[in-house]
DNA sequence: GCAAAATTTAGGATTAACCAAACATTTTTA
DNA sequence: TAAAAATGTTTGGTTAATCCTAAATTTTGC
């Protein structure tokens, strides 16, 4: 295995939002939008962007934007997978409307260990879909379907 | 209402486990338990221990130890409430042991809101001990009993 | 009362997030 | 197509959280 890459809290929402931006909705990320997004100067956005392609996350061009690599794809998966198993949880076991699940689910998603997310998975039986609909990745380790 | 006491995420820490060593178990907390429990240097205690006091937290001894304040204890409850009642729900919802339970709790328990746990506490009927036996402070906001 | 143990102080280091202002590049548009 | 407008980057900061070592201080135990 290579080198743990790991991403800041920041980071991963940074990589999270992308990822929605660039693979789900096909939309080019550029720096405007990301200040935008998280009510940032610009420059701290550029500075982000530098890190995580310092860390191989994201591929950055300067005065163009930013895509995910494979590998920050996979780490955006994983964190959205974590978002979308919590976000399964507070909606079937506590009655969350899915925005409110959403919202308390970006408070921890971070946080929780993939071991926790397997076994809530798992209670749910390994649900493909979030509240919302989205695609909830599957992990090898959880035993989940394809 | 007063202003926000805000603890970072060691100092909840530092705010909980003072609490189980002089308000659960009535032993004096001194720099060198602090500094062993969380295997930090002596100097890291002390500075920590300061900022506490600054925020009126703990009220703080030099060379003697520390000690919570009423808004300590209070802080402290508030967080340890948190931590116990994500324990229930390891527990009675993941079937985790007590100390994995307390693990996981432990990574997330400072960024969860009072909503979330609330919501838990409910479903389980407000209960007023965790997995270890120990009290779960109530919270009016809650509804729930004593 | 003195040495050992415990604690604090002083002075740093690192990392994460931010920002403003100056500068550079790209895009738009007249 | 050239300037203006928009966008993005660089430079040079700031603040806060955590942590450290070494020297100095205080307390404690014998």
């Amino acid at each position: 295995m290579g080198v743990k890459i790991s991403a800041t809290p920041k980071e991963g929402r940074y990589l999270t939002f992308m990822y929605r931006q660039q693979i789900e909705e096909g939309r080019r990320v550029t720096t405007t939008i990301l200040a935008k997004s998280f009510k940032v100067n610009p420059a701290t956005v550029t500075e982000i962007l530098q890190k995580l392609a310092e860390k191989k996350l994201v591929e950055y061009t300067r005065y163009y934007g930013a895509g995910l690599t494979e590998r920050g794809v996979v780490k955006a998966q994983k964190l959205l997978r974590k978002h979308r198993i919590l976000e399964v949880l507070f909606v079937k076991f506590l009655r969350y409307d899915a925005e409110k699940a959403c919202e308390e689910a970006s408070k921890i998603d971070y946080y929780c260990s993939e071991d926790l997310i397997n076994a809530i998975c798992r209670t749910y039986e390994h649900p493909n879909r979030c509240p919302c609909n989205k695609i909830i990745f599957s992990d090898p380790k959880c035993r989940g379907q394809q």
